[in-house]
RNA sequence: UAGGGCGUCGCCAAGCGGAAAGGCAGCGGCCUUUGGAGCCGCCAUUCGGAGGUUCGAAUCCUCCCGCCCUAACCA
């Protein structure tokens, strides 16, 4: 189980401070399905699941909703997860993704041993079957065009407004004999016909409520190289043909897939039902997972990166899994999302402020604090001796005293926010103004005494007094102060560039937008924000790409790999809950 | 239209005939050298709707309504 042991069962409500939910895995209908089954004593107790995807673009989140439920209910039954690569359309598929695939799961700290598989292994196995099919005159070799496959299959149609569902009629080559099926078929392989002119079909029921066992295709000639199996073959199996056969041979017990699959089961059924395959899984389906301000389909975000709408598939405001790893997120917060979301039937939606939740959680306990001045404002602290530099005590994290502390240099000229400044400020403002006083953090309380302006009238510098006996930040007088600021020494600073991010898309829905294209409407073109002018404490300078950071008052930040030594690039992860922000807004 | 699914708080989601968990969001308050974090409190007399069965229904039955999926030689 990659985090926590307790499982918290049905039945098993938890009285105590901890539930479930945050320790283990939880229960879930499908947990439930597998852990009856295995106290029935079916497969002999074995439990063993699958992901299968598609090397056909990187996957995201919603991919890990699936790869971490079957992993988790292998590993919670001390049973076997295997990776196998859905690889049968050798038009669309590639290694870079298969690479890429592996890379983005092992990152969420998935295993599955040796047990790394491909689709394509099992194309002679297949072959074999179809030719055991053919002969027990359950599969025929058919001359009809997708065209036509279609109007026999009993295609609605619309007839006077109302949408009519004629059953099927029986291909004219239904009736072939098996030894001319045979005959054929193999011909098929051997490359005599061209493509698309015959397909291999099941022989199932052309009256079928479920168009899925209306006679569906196994088999379609297409001369393409495939990334693993070069030009072995010029006949490829559908997904309904090597689906459920390839999870018999890897001897899969629980079958994990989402809803899109629920009309194909009675075909995943009958297949196995007919060939003597020598283990029978079990298929079971779930909802996919939903997010707002975001899209997740993969034929979506391959359009954003091959429009140039987003920098990359890794481009942090992608859902991908390498957009997030980019963007700061943990495989942590990633497994605790993952968790809290659930498990069901029901199609729903997930807002983004739980994902933002996620991390938040799990970064505020791990992230060491620093600070950095986004948006810089020259302050001079005219009592301070010019020349002087202190390099005062500052705590690496309040929430893990293990984390230690750090020097942090003051000295005579400082950055703050402008934000933190105001000089007519508002009732609610308890930041710096006119003769105001305020603490900056782990250094002395300021006095504002004085602004100075540019003729444009944009403060340029603001000129206080700091008072000694608060070094430190704490008044032995006991005089309090309304707030407290980050700051960077001017002399000291590290200067930097950091990118915010908001939302790619601006409805919480995008993908509810009417018809074709209009999903690309709702994009946020605010999005990225590129600060170009930041202004970092020394120690940021000596961040890993990859290092996670809160930057105090201002959010979590993660170095970017375009970071170069003295010049380092950050992205936020996400902001810190902002009670003030918010107060504004809903002015 | 046919077939397959789904409908419990703004969003996820428990619940499985004894009578509405929890998390997120939101709203108050306490605390605070991050307007962060933490802590406390509030937030569904009601379970898509209508009937019915029952001492008792979100849970069982009937009908209705809404939403999603499939109708590729994609997966």
């Amino acid at each position: 189980m990659p985090e926590g042991q307790a499982r918290f069962r049905r039945g098993g409500r938890c009285h105590g401070a901890v539930e479930g939910r945050h320790e283990g895995a939880g229960s879930d209908f499908i947990r439930d399905i597998v852990a009856a089954d295995v106290a029935a004593g079916k497969n002999g107790g074995r439990v063993q699941t699958r992901f299968p995807p598609e090397p056909n673009g990187y996957i995201h989140i919603g991919h890990a909703k699936a790869f971490l439920l079957s992993y988790g209910v292998a590993a919670e039954h001390g049973g076997k997860f295997n990776l196998r690569f859905d690889d049968t359309n050798p038009t669309k598929e590639e290694q870079e993704f298969v690479d890429g695939i592996i890379e983005d799961m092992r990152w969420l700290g998935v295993d599955w041993d040796d047990r790394l598989f491909f689709a394509s292994d099992y194309f002679e196995q297949l072959y074999e079957w179809a030719e055991f099919l053919i002969r027990e005159g359950k599969a025929y070799v058919c001359d009809l065009s997708t065209e036509e496959i279609s109007a026999y299959r009993g295609t609605a149609i619309e007839r006077g407004g109302q949408i009519i569902t004629p059953p099927g009629k029986d291909s004219p080559y239904r009736n072939r004999p098996a030894a001319e099926n045979l005959g054929l078929f193999r011909r098929m392989r051997a490359g005599e016909f061209a493509d698309g002119s015959r397909t291999l079909r099941a022989k199932i029921d052309m009256a079928h409520p479920n168009l899925n066992m209306r006679d569906p295709v196994m088999y379609r000639i297409l001369r393409a190289t495939h990334h693993r199996q070069g030009d072995a073959w010029c006949i490829y199996p559908t997904y309904d043909w090597a689906h459920g056969q390839s999870d018999a041979i890897e001897g899969i017990t629980h079958s994990l897939c989402d809803l899109a699959f629920e009309n194909h089961r009675p075909l995943y059924d009958w297949f196995l039902d007919n060939l003597p395959v020598p283990h029978r899984p079990r298929q079971i389906e779930f909802s996919r997972l939903n997010v707002t301000h975001t899209v997740m389909s993969k034929r979506k975000l391959r359009r954003l990166v091959e429009e140039g709408l987003v920098r990359g598939w890794d481009d942090p405001r992608m859902p991908t899994l390498r957009g997030m790893r980019r963007r700061g997120y943990t495989p942590e917060a990633i497994r605790a999302f993952i968790r809290g979301v659930g498990v069901t039937k029901a199609e729903g939606m997930v807002d983004f402020a739980y994902l933002e939740h996620c991390v938040r959680q799990d970064l505020n306990l791990r992230a060491p604090r620093a600070m950095a001045v986004l948006d810089p404002v020259r302050v001079v602290v005219t009592n301070y001796p010019e020349g002087k530099v202190e390099w005062l005590d500052a705590v690496n994290n309040p929430e893990d005293p293990g984390a230690g502390t750090r020097k942090v240099p003051f000295s005579r000229e400082l950055w703050i926010e402008r934000e933190d400044f105001m000089e007519t400020p508002p009732p609610k403002f308890f930041r710096l103004a006119p003769g105001r006083e305020v603490r900056l953090r782990y250094a002395y309380f300021v006095r504002c005494e004085d602004v100075v302006k540019d003729e444009a009238g944009n403060i340029t510098e603001i000129r206080c007094t700091y008072d000694p006996a608060t070094r430190g930040g704490d008044s032995p007088d006991g005089r309090k102060v309304k707030s407290t600021l980050h700051w960077v020494s001017a002399p000291h600073a590290v200067d930097a560039e950091v990118r915010l991010y908001d939302t790619l898309f601006l409805p919480e829905r995008p993908e509810a937008a009417e018809g074709g294209d209009d999903w690309l409407s709702g994009i946020n073109p605010e999005s990225l924000t590129v600060l170009a002018d930041c202004k970092l404490e020394p120690v940021l300078d000596e961040a890993l790409p990859g290092g996670r950071f809160q930057f105090e008052r201002k959010g979590y930040f993660v170095c970017d790999t375009d970071s170069v030594r003295g010049r380092p690039v950050f992205n936020r992860t996400a902001t810190l809950r902002d009670t003030w922000a918010k107060a504004q807004a809903s002015e």
